[in-house]
Formats: structure tokens, sequence, C-alpha cells
DNA sequence: CTGAAAGCGCTTACAG
DNA sequence: CTGAAAGCGCTTACAG
């Protein structure tokens, strides 16, 4: 015998009002021709008995499964949840269900996270790849959201732009000595934030890039960054390239009894929930996931829609870049102007 | 015409081997008896052809999707990636694909979220409820983790003796006014922590609760939670009830000139990302979400297995109670002993 | 406007 | 040990 499911299925509905599945199929669906009156009829059978359309049955009918994948590099990165959730609202308000699927440590937890999507029957899948990966491709379509110098990449936060705004904002402010704070330096994501930071900067602005990957590859994981001695030197503006490292920053900074926003600046990238918690609230930098998931699926539709036949190819987006949002939150300039530093510097 | 799949079926390896799609199927389950040379001609062969069996085929005949749904009380709560993680390697190792399913916003999300997971054919899911939510029961079995005095818990950590260990921990230190610190009066899995700091607490100690959610409306949101004045009333300990609300102790009493964790101490509950990362970094106490997710996950999938009809059955695990670990990052006693008030306490 | 029929890919009870 | 056949629930091209 086969399994059946708990559930009512066309035939029942079918056969309880005297007519033919593919009327009732038709009906529900409202592609076939079937007269209104019958068309309300089935609907309304149809709602009384609870009836549940077989994804299965579909799916092994149409050759679609109405899912995607969605494949992390780390799912315990704290940017992930608003990832996910704007993706699985794009995919849902686009009628798909969202597989997750976490490529754990390393490289090759990436590509096993792929293919068990592909075995699942995914119709294609948005990646976020590991840091220096390079998605070739799958088995199916692929969005691909990093950043736009990625090559490949189908639509992302413009990281590029949001490090502009952060000059600009630091700038505003009168700062001059910015350092900037990394934790990888591998990171296109960062790399762009921060060649966006160098790049926005005003003549007479100096920076100087401290990646912490690198700082405790030295030092041992967890060490202090050592920022109360960068204040000694003239720093007043500590550009992190994520809210975490400005977190840090902030603390550490506090802990030595420099107060913020009086004395430096701290400002962050993402708008992660902490940034508006702390005292003082961080100055950060949002994308718009909303926007990009609802680009990235849309795009990935679009092309499950148009090919016949599901190929392994990089979905292309009109809108590769989104803006990202400057959200001020603290607004100080450098307490005491670090001139006699940048005095010296021009000696 | 029927839509077919890219790649290759059994249909195509059995004529290809001259052999019975039957014969394919019972060798590569391993499940018929079959001829260990023909297993390993046939095994071989639908390897070479890249042969990935098609979940649609195998769940329209076994009534069996081989996915888990993953509700979500709001995806963007920092906890949340965690959870996801540790439900997603879990299943997986159990051989189901997990499809995450947000409950955005209101109860009524919820249910709708619920029901998305349903119409998708999951063979069960694992809830996480919205606060003060009950679920009876879905069209499926249901997994919940939530807090061991939650009516219809499965599998949760075990908040109240979490609360236990802080107390203990901020007893030994000497402290003995305690600030607890929640966020959502509402709470099952907040009020149980809060319960089990106040009954570890020895004799001589002294607690107060501060509701933030109680605060903010009184107050506006964002409003300072005023915890310098906490300290001149002798409060030595600041124990909040999740990671994100003790960091915002941890900067507000910074900002006001107080040292962590010389003058007082602060601890959080989750071992989120950021308790290390802060200086100083905070004392909390981490659950063990793997082995949670694990006991979930296996009772989920026990139930399936087992029951031969899908019902909407609240799962039950053996073990409904994983213990909460403490990690101590935080170790100083209070400064000054706040003796006095004590005393004048108990004149 | 409606229905009969084929077939998507799989598994399982049964016959040989 | 191997194969023929049925059937899970659906959709679609075709016939009426």
């Amino acid at each position: 015998m086969t399994a059946s499911r708990p559930g009512p299925n066309l035939n029942r509905i079918a056969t309880s009002l005297g007519v033919s599945v593919a009327t009732v199929s038709n009906a529900l669906s409202g592609k076939g021709r079937v007269s209104g009156q019958l068309v309300e009829r089935i609907r309304e059978h149809a709602a009384e008995l609870g009836y549940v359309p077989s994804q299965a049955g579909r799916a092994l009918r149409t050759g679609r499964s109405g899912v995607l994948g969605l494949v992390l590099p780390d799912i315990a990165n704290p940017l992930f949840p608003k990832i996910a959730q704007a993706i699985e609202f794009a995919a849902s308000a686009a009628g798909y269900g969202v597989l997750i699927a976490d490529s754990r440590g390393d490289v090759a937890a990436q590509t096993e996270a792929i293919n068990r999507l592909v075995e699942r029957g995914v119709d294609g899948m948005v990646i976020i790849p590991r840091r220096g990966t390079r998605i070739s491709s799958a088995a199916c379509p692929v969005a691909i959201i990093d950043t736009p110098s990625t090559p490949g990449n189908t639509v992302s936060a413009d990281h590029w732009q949001g490090g502009l705004e952060i000059a600009g904002h630091l700038a505003g402010l009168g700062h001059r000595r910015i350092l900037i704070i990394g934790n990888n330096q591998e990171s296109n994501v960062q790399n762009d934030r921060a060649g966006g930071i160098r790049s926005g900067m005003r003549p007479g602005m100096h920076s100087e890039t401290l990646w912490i990957d690198q700082l405790e590859q030295e030092n041992g994981s967890g060490c202090p960054l050592g920022l109360a001695e960068k204040v000694s030197q003239g720093f007043t503006a500590f550009a992190a390239l994520s809210d975490l490292q400005a977190l840090r920053a902030l603390t550490e900074l506090q802990q030595a009894g420099i107060n913020i926003p009086t004395d430096v600046s701290v400002t962050g990238f993402d708008d992660l929930i902490w940034s508006s918690v702390v005292t003082p609230s961080l100055t950060t930098v949002r994308m718009d996931m909303d926007r990009i998931a609802e680009i990235a699926v849309s795009a990935l539709v679009d092309t499950i829609k148009t090919s016949s036949i599901r190929e392994g190819v990089l979905v292309t987006a009109k809108i590769k870049r989104v803006a990202m949002q400057l959200i001020v939150r603290q607004s100080s300039g450098p307490a005491k102007p670090p001139q006699k530093t940048s005095e010296m510097e021009n000696m």
C-alpha cells in the first residue's frame, strides 16, 4: 500500500461534488475555464473540508518544489537574523518557502550545504558566501549577496558608499584622525567599507586601519586593542567596520575612562540591535535588507520561472547596489582638536 | 506533458543497467534483498551519473517530506542564530531539512506561520512560542521549546537553575544587594530566571527587580535606567535577565563613571556573542542549545516515525530541562561592602 | 465548459 | 534474488 496523507485531496473533493479532479484543480488554481458557479461551489467545499494541496504531488508533477534555499556562512553571525527574516519575508511574499543551510565552519561545509539543498529539491538559492569563497554555480539558479565588488554578486548593500557616509559624518564633526577597526582582512565587505571611509575623507584627514584578526594572531584572541594609546596619539574617531567591533571599541574606551562622545566618537556598521541600546548609542549605517532580499528573491524567482530547464546559473539583478543609510546617534566633534599632532605631522 | 527534472532518475539507471527500477531502488536504499554484486554495480553507476533522488517522488509515495518547520517568535531576536543553527544541525543529522517561518509581529502571524509550514508539508515542527502564547496543536507533531514552567514544554534550558547559578555566583563574591533587570514582565523565561535568582539568594541578601518594559512605558523607550542612583542606594550587583539588558546596564554604568567590576558587577544570560567581546566581559549563563535542539528534534522525529497517521500532537521528551552553565568572566566582589545599608535595613 | 487519461519519480507488497 | 505493477496527488494537453 502507499501511504496517504491525513487531509482530503482533490479526488475526495471531486467525488464528493460529482465532478472530475481536473475541474477541481482548474477551479482552485483558476487556470482552466470553469464556470463561475462551479468555481464558487468547489472553492467553498474545499475550504469546508480544510483542503490543503499536497506540495509533493504538485512538485512531482511540475518539477518545482516552491522552496528556496538560504546558505549562510555562519548562522551564528549576529547579522543573520536580519538577513534570514528579510529573505523569508520576500520568499514568502513570492509564494516560496525557505530552507536554511548553515555552512558551519570551513569552505567544504559550504559546498556540502549547497548539495544538501539541491538534494532537497530547492528551485533556487540565495547564498551569502564565506569570505574568500567564489561560488561558480550549483545545480540550480543562485543569487549571491555579498558586496558589489565581488564577482558574480547579484545584489548587496553598497558598502563602499556606507563608508563614504561614515567618513562624511566624521569629517562634518571635525574629526581629523580616524582609526578604522576591522576584524577580517580577507573580507570583501570590510575592505569595501574601509575603502569607502578612506576615500570619503577630506583633505587634511588621516586614517589608520587596525585589523583585529592580525592583532589577535600576535597577542592572542580577546587581547585589548590598545585604543587608549591611540587616543593619546591624537585619534578622535573610531570607525569600526561592524557594530560588534564598535561595541568592543566603545567599552574598551569607556573602561579606560575616556568619555564618549565627549572625548572621542565611535561609529559602527549594520545597525544591529545593541547599537541603539548601549550608552552612548552608536552612530552606524544601516543596510536595507528588506530591499536587498526583495531584489535577490525576485531575480531568483524570475529566473526560475523563465528557464524551462533547471540550470545552474548565477542570477543577475538590474539593481546591484542598495544604498546604506546613516543613523546618527552620536554627534560630538573632538573635544580638543588635535592641532598639534596635525602640525607636527605636516612638518 | 509533464515537467521532468534535469538529472537522471531511477528509471534511467535501471534501463541503462538492464535491471528494474524496483531493484535499483532497493539497492540504493539497502532495503530489499539484492545481491551484493548488483548493489555494488548499481551504486557505482548511480554515483557516476550523479543521481540525486527526487524528494518529491519519495514524499508523494511515502507521505513524508523529510522536512521540519521552525517557528520563531521573532527571527530578529539575537538569540535566534544559536537556536536556528542548533536546530538545523540536529535536523540535518537526523536527515531532515529545516524550513523557517517567522511569526513576525503579532500572535495571528504565529498561527499563520504555522499554517504555512503545514501547507508546505512539514512532517513536524519546532516552535518557540511568542510570549504569552499557548500552542495547543497544529496539523502535525509539534515540539515546543520555552521553559519548563510552560505547560506543554517539550524541552528547554532550566532557566530557574540558571538563576540559581547567578545568585550563587554573586553571593560567593559577597554581594548583598542585587538589582534584577528584565525587559518583559510577561515572559515565562524571564520570570523563571528571576525566580531562580531570588530563591538562590543567601540569608541577608536583598533583591529588587527592575522591569524595563514598565519603566519605558512611563518614561519612553530608550530612557536611562537610573542605575547610578541604584548604586548610591547600595546595589553592587546588576543581574540582567538577558545579555542585551546586561549590555545596556554595563554601558550605562560605565558612562556614569562607575567602574566594572571594581565598583559593581554585571551579569547576563545566554552568552551571546558580545558577552565576551565587551570590556569588561560579562559573566553570564549559557544554555546548551545543541543539546536542547538534539532532544527536541529527536523527540519530534520519534513521534513522526512512530505515528502512522500524521496527527497534531505535542511531543514530549524524557529530559525536559537542560542545565545552564555559568560562565564566569567578572569575579570581583563589591568594593565597599554595603554593611551600613544592610544594618540599617535590619533595624 | 467539463472530463478521461497520462505521467512526474518513487517505494512497497506481491509474485515469480 | 529480481521484476511487474500499483498508486501517492497533482497538472496539463487533449478530446468531447
